[in-house]
DNA sequence: GATTAAAGTGTAACCGATTTCACATGCGGA
DNA sequence: TCCGCATGTGAAATCGGTTACACTTTAATC
C-alpha cells in the first residue's frame, strides 16, 4: 500500500493524493475520489518517507534529569498533552543526572531526528553552553534560567524569601537550611540565596550557617537532618530546597522525638502529595509544573514557526504560593 | 553531508560507505580511508532515510495511563534504561486513562512508526484484544496477565493474600478493604479476591462487605476512608489497593482522631516514598517495577529477534515482599 | 472577445540510505 | 594449468513520499 497504488486506483497523479493529504489545490471530484480509496484501504502514508523528504520528524526530544520524580513527572506530564495537542510526539531520554548523557541524548537528538529539544537541566556547564550554540533544531530550557536561550522557570528567589519570612512571621527565630550543591543554579544557589538574604535582613546573619546540602533524595533528606541538628541543637525552624528532602528531614526529627511542628516548624517546595500527608502543618511552595511543561511547547512551537527568521530568545518566570498541607 | 559525497571524498562507491557502517566485507584499505573521512566531517548516516528502506526504527513505543506517579515512574525508568542498553530509543504517550487514547496510540504507533510497544493498561476489552490481534509489531504488557499475549506482571493474588493474613496474625479481627474498579483485573479484581479469600478462610466472611472503590487518586482514598468508616466504625484494619490510597485514608483516619496504627492498622501497596513517610508503620508490599520494566524490554527484543518465526506468547509472574516502613 | 489571473494537474527530480546482483580478484587444491 | 571458492566491489533499483515546474483549464475583468 503505497501512494502509487492508492492514485491507480483513484485514477489520478501520485502528486494529487500528496495534495490530498497536504494542502488544497486539488478538484472536489478528485478530493472525493481518492477519498473513498483512502477509505476503503485504510491508507496512510509512510512517516519515514515523508520525513525523509520534508526534513520535518514531528517529534519533540525530551531530555529530563529522572523520571521516577513528582515534580519532574508532573513537568512531563504537561508537556506531553501540550506536545500531543500540536501533532507532535515525544521522544523521551534520562539522563539520571549524568551531564555525559546530558550531552549524549542533546547530540543524538538533534541528529535531525527531532523538530526541537526540551531540556530539564540542573547544571549548566561550559560545554553544555558549546552544544546548546550548535544544536540545529530549537531547544527550550525549563527549571533553569540560561540568558540567551529560550527557558521556563519559576521564581525561585522570591519564592523562598516569601518562604523564609514566613517562618520568622511565625515567630520562628533559629531557623536552618538544607539546599542542593550550588551548581544547580535554581534549586541550589538561588533558593539559598533568598534564604540568606532574609536571615541578613532579619539581622539573623549568623544562621546562614545553619546550612547543609544535600542531593534529591528521601535519603539524603533524612541523614543531612541529622546533621544539621547535631550543628545547632535548638533550631525551631527548618526549610528544604524540596518536599523529598523536607520528607527525609521529617522522619529522621520524628525518630529523635521532635514533635513537628510544635518544635521544629518545616517547609519545603513541590506541594508533593507527600508534603500533603507526612505532617499536616508541612509549608510547602506549590509550583505550577504541569503549567511549566506546557508553556515550554509553546515556546518551542513558537520557535518552529519562526524557523529562519531570526529570533530572540524568550524567557518566561512564574509564579508560587505557599501552601500549608 | 551524504553518503554520497563521502564516497566521493574517501574514493569508493556509496555502497561501501553503507557496508562500512553495517556489516563487513570491506578491505582494510577502504575500511580506513572512510574512517577518516568520517571522522573529517563528522558524519552520521541519516536516521530517517535507513528506516525508509529497512524499515526498521529503533524506536520502542511506550503507552502509560499517566506518568506522574510514582510506580509508573519507576517501571518507566526501567523499560527506558534497558531500551537504550539496546541501542533503540523510547517513543512515550500517556492516555490519561482514556480507552479511546489507548487504542488511538496503540493504532498510531503501530502504523510502522515504532518496532515494538511496551503497553502499561489497565482495563482490556474486546476492543483492546481487536487492535493487539491486528499489531503488526510484537506488543508486551505491563501489570496484567493477558493470555495468549506477552506479559509481566506481579503476583498480585498471593501479594495481598499474604499481607491481608498477616492482619490477622497480628490480631486484627475487622478489616475493611479500599479497591479498585473489577474491569482493573491486576489491580481490582485479583487483589480483592486475595482479600475476600483470606476473610472467608478465616471464617469472618461478612468482613468482605466493608469493601468500596476508589480511583487512584490520594482525594479518593480520603473521602472512600471516610465512607467505609460511617459504614462500620469498629474497623481495626483497613488494606489499601495502592499506598497512594493509603496514603489519603491516613490522612483522613488522623483527622478523625484515628491514632494509627495503635486503633486502625493500615496497608498498602507500592512501598512508595509516601509510604516510608506518612505513618512509620503503615505496612505496604513491595513490588520490584524497575525490574518489570526491564524485563518486558529484554521481552520485546526477544520477540523482536525472532520476527518471523512463529513465536510463542511469554508471560513472567514477579513476586513481592511486604515492608513495614 | 481578448487578456489575465487563479485553480488544477501530471511529470520528474529529489530526499539518503540499503541491498541485490553481477562481476573481479586472489588463493589453494587437483 | 584449470577450477572453484571466498572475499571485495560498484552500478542500479528501491523504499514512499514531496514539490518545482510547466502546462491546461476555468473564471474574472475590462
Amino acid at each position: 500500500m503505497n501512494i502509487d497504488s492508492i492514485a491507480e486506483m483513484a485514477g489520478v497523479s501520485r502528486a494529487a493524493v500528496s495534495r490530498y493529504f497536504n494542502n488544497g489545490y486539488i478538484s472536489e471530484k478528485k478530493r472525493e475520489a481518492i477519498r473513498q480509496v483512502v477509505e476503503e484501504t485504510g491508507y496512510r502514508p509512510s512517516v519515514q518517507a515523508q520525513t525523509l523528504r520534508t526534513k520535518r520528524t514531528k517529534m519533540i526530544g525530551v531530555i529530563v534529569p529522572k523520571i521516577a520524580s513528582a515534580s519532574i513527572g508532573r513537568i512531563v506530564e504537561g508537556i506531553l498533552s501540550m506536545i500531543n495537542e500540536n501533532g507532535y510526539q515525544m521522544l523521551l531520554a534520562v539522563t539520571q543526572n549524568d551531564p555525559k548523557k546530558e550531552l549524549e541524548y542533546l547530540d543524538a537528538f538533534s541528529e535531525k531526528q527531532v523538530d526541537g529539544v526540551i531540556l530539564l537541566g540542573t547544571v549548566f556547564q561550559a560545554e553544555h553552553k558549546k552544544i546548546l550554540k550548535n544544536l540545529s533544531v530549537p531547544v527550550v530550557i525549563v527549571g533553569q534560567q540560561v540568558p540567551g536561550y529560550n527557558c521556563v522557570f519559576h521564581d525561585d528567589y522570591h519564592a523562598f524569601y516569601d518562604l523564609t519570612r514566613l517562618f520568622f512571621e511565625r515567630g520562628r527565630e533559629k531557623l536552618g537550611y538544607i539546599g542542593a550543591i550550588r551548581q544547580d543554579v535554581a534549586v541550589g544557589a538561588e533558593r539559598y540565596r533568598a534564604f540568606c538574604d532574609v536571615v541578613r535582613d532579619m539581622g539573623h546573619e549568623e544562621l546562614a550557617e545553619n546550612y547543609v546540602t544535600a542531593d534529591f533524595a528521601l535519603q539524603a533528606g533524612y541523614e543531612k537532618a541529622g546533621e544539621l541538628l547535631e550543628k545547632c541543637r535548638d533550631l525551631d525552624g527548618l526549610i528544604c530546597a524540596t518536599d523529598t528532602m523536607a520528607a527525609g528531614a521529617v522522619r529522621r526529627l520524628r525518630e529523635m522525638g521532635i514533635r513537628i511542628p510544635e518544635q521544629i516548624l518545616i517547609g519545603g517546595q513541590g506541594d508533593a502529595q507527600i508534603a500533603r500527608v507526612a505532617i499536616p502543618s508541612l509549608i510547602t511552595l506549590h509550583y505550577s509544573y504541569e503549567k511549566s511543561g506546557e508553556i515550554a511547547v509553546q515556546m518551542l512551537m513558537e520557535a518552529l514557526a519562526e524557523k529562519g527568521t531570526q529570533q530572540a530568545s524568550k524567557e518566561m518566570k512564574l509564579g508560587y504560593h505557599i501552601v500549608e498541607a
